[in-house]
DNA sequence: AAATATTGTAAGTTGAAACTTACGTAAGTT
DNA sequence: AACTTACGTAAGTTTCAACTTACAATATTT
């Protein structure tokens, strides 16, 4: 039941636009305020298509909304395309400590049969050192 | 103030060593168990030089905890790199969702004050689910 | 319809990233 | 010491991403 961090098909997508220096600019710049490609554009150095193309990437990545008004194209960023990967991290985040916990169990357990007769009750108080916290 | 997606340093690496879907499957491998550089790249069908990189990409990001056993290294995902970019990504989401709550807010006293006498309450669509471990 | 404004798409260049093979290094073995 | 094992690093090649300029498409204006 391994979550697969290479796997889902749409992180791979995002975390690449994401990978882009640019495209996380841009993404900033359109997080608060919708706006325009010739906009968005005019706040890099770099040429009008380069930013389309990025455009096109973190659209494609489903982390952008765009809106068409007259001849123009407006942009804001998509948030809720993060959560993907973010929900992604959080779980690759959650089930190793869930595998750190019960490792601590099981070794809790063992400590508790081995010390038994000698010993009739240690408690849980001990300090067991092993592994990391 | 704004949380910019773009600097931080230290996401700019995490994002780009997240961006390669062999170090994405690397990386889950030695998620559960620790295991050697030469095991690791037995895995793929990649030469042992190519992985031996990967590994140093994802070390200078803070994704792996290294061990060295006589010869060997021994590799293991280190979930805790990742908590900065899952950080950032959950700041950028959100602030996205404090954004529009101040916003539905304001609009809701507009309306308020415009049709007092017509109407006192109307749906609300609130569905976050977000909540931190 | 012609002209202008705003954008995306195509084609080519450049630089970086992902590989390869060859070599160097440190620890374990005989 | 010489030999083997398990790696990393260097150097070169190929593949891919970020840019450029040139062109096509769509909406607005005259």
């Amino acid at each position: 039941m391994g979550t697969k961090l290479e796997d889902g098909g749409r992180i791979d997508g995002v975390a690449k636009a994401l990978a882009g220096e640019r495209r996380r600019q841009i993404l900033t710049l359109v997080r608060e305020e919708e706006m325009s490609a010739g906009e968005i554009a005019s706040r890099f150095d770099i040429s009008r298509p380069a930013v389309s193309q990025h455009l096109g990437v973190l659209r494609a990545a489903d982390l952008l909304d765009e809106r068409r008004e007259g001849a123009s194209r407006l942009y804001r960023a998509r948030p809720e395309g993060l959560a993907e990967l973010r929900d992604f991290l959080d779980r690759f985040w959650t089930e190793r400590l869930a595998r750190l916990k019960l490792a601590a169990e099981l070794e809790q357990q063992r400590r508790d049969k081995r010390g038994k007769r000698k010993n009739g009750n240690r408690g849980r108080g001990g300090d067991s050192r092993r592994g990391k916290p």
